[in-house]
DNA sequence: CCGCACTATACTACATTGTAGTAGATAAAC
DNA sequence: GTTTATCTACTACAATGTAGTATAGTGCGG
C-alpha cells in the first residue's frame, strides 16, 4: 500500500480548501478561493498560503497547468473524514460513532461507497490501537 | 446578558478540557490532566499551559481552593458544542444541521435540556447572519 | 529542627497553524 | 511598449500545540 499509514490529522482550514477540491476536483487557488472565501472570509493570499503548506506537506499535488497551479486532493473524503469524525465523536459528543455514521448515511451527506470506505477506515484505526501517548503524527 | 454575544471558536484542545470539566465538574490541573491524558497523550505541562490560556481568555475561571488552583468552566456545554457542531455540519459534512441535533438527541449524546439550549444557541447563530466575512472573533 | 523529595506554579521555548501583506514575474490590454 | 491585473514567492506576526526548566511550597525521614 502506498499510503504510508495513520490518516492525516487535518486542520478546520484544510477542511475547508479539501472540501471544495472533493466538490469540484482539482482547481487552481483563485477557483478554490472562489469556493471558501464565501463561508471563510479569508483573503485570497491565506488560501494560497493553507494550500500551499499542504501541497508541502503532501496533502496536494501542486501541478503547473499552462503557467498557472492546480492543485489535486491526495486524500479520499473518507480518509481526509476519518479522523474528523473521530474526534468529533471521542472528544466532543463523546458517543459511539456508529450512530453518527449511520446519520450520515441517512441524510445522504456521503455516497454509499464513501460510507463503506469510511466504515473501513475507522475500524483499521480501532485495530491499530492508536492509544494515547504514542505516535503523535 | 451578560455573555458577551457570539459563542466561543474552540480549538481540539480546548475541547478536551472543557469536556473534562463538564463531566465532572471544577478540578485541578493535575485532576485534568489526569483524564485528557488517557486520550491525548499530553504531557502534564501541555495540559496545564492550556488551561492557563483559556483562563486568560476567559474560557474558565481559576480559584484558589487551599493552596492549589481549581479550574471552573465559564460556558456551558451546549454553549461548547455550538460552533463545533455548526463546523461540522457546514464545513466537514456540508449537510443540514438538523440531522445532526436529532441524532445527539437519539443517541444520547446531550441531555434533553442540552440539546434544547443547542438548538437555541444555534438558531441565534443564523439570525446574527455570521455570514463571511465579518467579525471574526 | 533541617535538608530532601514531590508537586504546583510560573516562565520560556519552539514548531505549526491562522491570517495576511508586500515584492517580483507574467501576461493581458491598450 | 508601458500600464494593469494576476499569479507566485517571501515575509510577518499572533494564536495554538506541545513541552522543558526554574522556583516555591510542603510534608517526611532523620
Amino acid at each position: 500500500m502506498p499510503d504510508r499509514n495513520s490518516l492525516p490529522d487535518l486542520s478546520k482550514a484544510e477542511h475547508d480548501i479539501l472540501n471544495a477540491l472533493w466538490r469540484s476536483g482539482a482547481q487552481s487557488v483563485r477557483e478554490v478561493h472562489d469556493q471558501v472565501s464565501q463561508t471563510t472570509g479569508w483573503a485570497y493570499t491565506t488560501t494560497k498560503t493553507v494550500m500551499d503548506r499542504m501541497a508541502a506537506k503532501g496533502l496536494l499535488e501542486r501541478r503547473d497547468a499552462h503557467g498557472v497551479f492546480v492543485y489535486r486532493p491526495l486524500i479520499s473524503r473518507p480518509q481526509g473524514l476519518a479522523k474528523m469524525v473521530r474526534f468529533f465523536t471521542d472528544r466532543v459528543l463523546e458517543m459511539d460513532q456508529t450512530s453518527v455514521v449511520a446519520m450520515l448515511q441517512g441524510a445522504g451527506a456521503l455516497s454509499a461507497e464513501e460510507v463503506e470506505e469510511l466504515t473501513a477506515l475507522m475500524q483499521d484505526e480501532d485495530e491499530n490501537a492508536d492509544d494515547a501517548g504514542e505516535a503523535k503524527r
